[in-house]
DNA sequence: TCAATATAGTTGATTTCGTCCACTAAATGC
DNA sequence: GCATTTAGTGGACGAAATCAACTATATTGA
């Protein structure tokens, strides 16, 4: 029977492997204006409209001094739209505007793009096995959470 | 049949889903004193013994002045160690010292640690059924490697 | 052969990223 | 009411990363 040790070797060679592969190590996402972290925030308000700065520090794990600044640039450059929380005084609900969900999805159009062109090398059958694969991990991983952290 | 755009998809969910749970999003290499930058490194030097800056600097996608930085640190640190190149007189040959293969053998293990935490709230099946799909991943993508980039 | 060009690496200056701490204001718990 | 926690902001600072200029060696090719 296979040792947990040697499971814990393919999980981290993968991660080694992984990541270069799909660019996923550069500061900035995708080669666009946006760092990372920039541009996640998009995601996270993108796929969860309305909520609070202290939700998105919380998810991303990341300081709320900087998020707030983040966020009034994105404010600023008229890609978000902050409104005074109904239920809490000092917090605000957080909204893209038009032209954040623009933006976002030309961060998301771009990184399809990337994927596409990893994929093009691989024919159709493999493309399915590819994804069905990856599909077993997150479905395998899924499990897990909620337990921890 | 399933479009291409679809697996797209899959993909770009997957890797949304994947970096989180690893807790491959921090700038700091799992809670170590080294950034990931600092940390990947290491990790080039000892996968590529006698390798030269620029090599390193070409795969990691970075600043090649960065890396004269981050090189002289870790040389002063006395984990590093540089021999001038035998046949390129600009160049020199890089090494980890003894201090610093044990200095990446412990970002490995809390690497193996934090991988292993993942892991355990599954069963055995499932950490096998976890293993081969991440093998089958690799094996795929690997195929295009060589062609681009 | 030797001048033009390219490459490896270093350094200085600067910018961007991220953290730490102190603070205000509102919420929550006695 | 009063103490404690929480959401968000702002200043100060250090770390991370970039840019441009430079030295020295390699390479190219007329």
């Amino acid at each position: 029977m296979m040792s947990k040790d040697k499971i814990v070797q393919r999980v981290r060679a993968f991660n080694r492997f992984y990541m270069p592969s799909m660019n996923l190590l550069d500061n900035h996402y995708l080669g666009s204006e946006y760092s990372v972290t920039e541009s996640r925030i998009f995601f996270e308000i993108y796929e969860n409209e309305g909520c609070n700065a202290a939700h998105i520090a919380q998810i991303m794990n990341i300081d709320k001094s900087y998020l707030s600044r983040i966020i009034k640039s994105h404010e600023k450059n008229g890609y978000i739209q902050r409104t005074p929380s109904c239920e809490d005084g000092r917090s605000y609900s957080l909204f893209l505007t038009d032209q954040g969900k623009k933006k976002a999805a030309e961060l998301i159009y771009k990184s399809d793009d990337e994927i596409g062109s990893i994929l093009q090398s691989l024919s159709k059958d493999e493309q399915m096995r590819l994804a069905d694969a990856l599909d077993t991990i997150t479905e395998l991983l899924s499990k897990g959470k909620g337990g921890d952290q």
